[in-house]
RNA sequence: GGCCCCUUCGUCUAGCGGUCUAGGACGCGGCCCUUUCACGGCUGAAACACGGGUUCGAGUCCCGUAGGGGUCACCA
């Protein structure tokens, strides 16, 4: 075999079967989430299955914890897989015999090489600046030579000439050289598979049709289909996606603003909508579409529109994104979100009548959540320092008369106070911001807030009325 | 360093040889609306990395250069 191609020849038939296969070593990241969106939209489309499995060989670094965190992440996206997720740890035995049968059919060989002798060898070749790839003795060595009782890995046997060609999805036909790939370690010293082998394997056995995920796994796709060829399996589709960068252009990692989607949840206050909204259009469009519901996106999605070069996460577009959809959002939800951001004396029944002045205003439950305050707040106020620098004496004056003439008001309702308060700027000679901003830093003790008529009728004429007082009491001059 | 991939406004992108004096969105500036802040509307600045080809014609195809990224484990 001097070359071959990975065009996927019969995947295409098949109903289609992806998958996500995080590694539970930390949070699930951005990138992840794409990965997953992807491959969800991807079997969604086409009708298929998207599945899960957790990659958790590296028995040292997952934890219980991260693989808890990355189903949480995905629930909340609603990315949860359309069958129990697989644990591949689980299926270690059954790795162990795919190498066996690779050892069998001659292509993997024992390699009694230790680690200290590679290193070694990785050493040498780097200070005399040639490149280094493993040439095992033991790749040739006949079975009956192998040593009984000491330790080895069993290695795949690389072809060394020729090339190979992947028709990537997204990539288009890469070509590597064979020579380029090296006799890498299937199963290791205490038996147990490396993850080269075990996507392979778990990719087999769960039927996987088409491999979406990040392109740092495109040259593993050529390790791979060693082991795929080796086994005489069917060759699935391949979709390398280009990574998601950090602002500054480097891949993503923990340093480089890599959060969690659980940060964007509680931290940020972003929807699980504009997160989905805001991955989708990373890396992927659809025209001039901007604003795409998961629903339209099931429609829309394609490899074809996912583009080839890595993007840049910006923070300021999600942003702008959640601030949509936190408009089209029911006021009901957005109160029971937002409630628990608030002090344990708000009310849900308030804040949810609040919500449709404070939306408007708002880009994520952080904003929500201050802009709330105010409701809530206890007497006397907290005052910012410009809702102080407004209430000057003159100012306080005003409120005096204001809290005279509001006392008579009738109705309490949003028209019958605006039309006073109008009439009475006219009567004055004032412009309204004269007596409204004043009003507002003593209702709310900020100089931004919600419409001052609609501020009047959600704190209610009791709690309205003392607010004013408190503020038209003090003297002129007094104030700190 | 070897190998692989990428390259349209600051950012995300549309563009699949002529309809591109390059479109949309975020961000930024201005104006309007307005009691504040937002929202909304209008508007402005802002890009085909560079050099060669191919072609009647190139942002779109090919090659090179530069730049960026990825990957080179008994990690995944």
């Amino acid at each position: 075999m001097a070359s071959g191609s990975a065009s996927g020849g019969t995947a295409g038939k098949k109903p289609v079967v992806t998958r996500f296969a995080p590694s539970p070593t930390g949070f699930l990241h951005i990138g992840g989430a794409r990965t997953a969106l992807f491959n969800w939209l991807y079997a969604r489309h086409h009708g298929g299955t998207y599945l899960l499995r957790i990659e958790d060989t590296d028995r040292a670094r997952s934890t219980d914890a991260a693989i808890e965190a990355i189903f949480d992440g995905l629930r909340w996206l609603g990315l949860d897989g359309d069958e129990e997720p697989v644990f591949q740890f689980a299926r270690s035995q059954r790795h162990a015999e795919v190498a066996a049968e690779l050892l069998e059919k001659g292509c993997a060989y024992r390699c009694y090489l230790t680690p200290e002798e590679l290193a070694e060898r990785r050493q040498k070749a780097q200070e005399e600046r040639r490149p280094f790839r493993i040439d095992s003795e033991w790749r040739d060595a006949d079975p009956s030579t192998w040593p009984e009782g000491q330790p080895y890995v069993v290695r795949i046997k690389a072809p060394r000439e020729g090339e190979t060609v992947i028709e990537d999805l997204v990539q288009g036909a890469v070509t590597v050289q064979n020579a380029e790939i090296d006799d890498f370690v299937i199963l290791r010293s205490d038996g147990t598979p490396t993850y080269m082998l075990a996507v392979v394997v778990d990719d087999n056995d769960m039927g996987v049709t088409h491999v979406i995920r990040g392109d740092d796994h495109l040259n593993n796709a050529f390790r791979q289909l060693v082991i795929l060829k080796g086994m005489g399996w069917d060759i699935p589709e391949y979709a390398h996606v280009p990574l998601i960068h950090g602002a500054d252009g480097a891949k993503m990692s923990k340093r480089h603003g890599a959060l969690g989607v659980d940060t964007y949840r509680d931290e940020l206050g972003v929807l699980s909508e504009a997160l989905f909204n805001y991955l989708l259009r990373l890396g992927w469009g659809h025209g001039d579409e901007e604003i795409i519901a998961r629903e339209q996106a099931v429609e829309w999605f394609d490899i074809a529109h996912v583009g080839k070069s890595p993007s840049r996460f910006d923070l300021a577009k999600l942003q702008n994104l959640n601030g949509h959809y936190l408009r089209e959002a029911s006021d009901e939800r957005l109160a029971e979100l937002v409630l628990p951001r608030l002090g344990g004396d708000a009310d849900l029944g308030l804040l949810t009548r609040a919500m449709p002045v404070l939306k408007v205003r708002a880009k994520d439950l952080n904003d929500l959540a201050e802009g709330a305050a105010f409701l809530f707040a206890k007497r006397p106020l907290d005052m910012t320092e410009k809702a102080q620098g407004l209430l000057t004496g003159e100012a306080r004056g005003r409120l005096a008369a204001i809290h005279e003439r509001l006392s008579a008001e009738p109705e309490w309702t949003l028209e019958g106070l605006e039309a006073n308060l109008k009439a009475m700027a006219g009567e004055l000679g004032l412009g309204l911001g004269k007596l409204a901003q004043p009003l507002r830093a003593a209702l709310t003790g900020q100089t931004t807030s919600p419409g001052i008529f609609d501020v009047l009728v959600l704190l209610g004429r009791d709690e309205s009325l003392a607010r004013i007082g408190a503020q038209a009491e003090v003297p002129a001059g007094s104030q700190a």
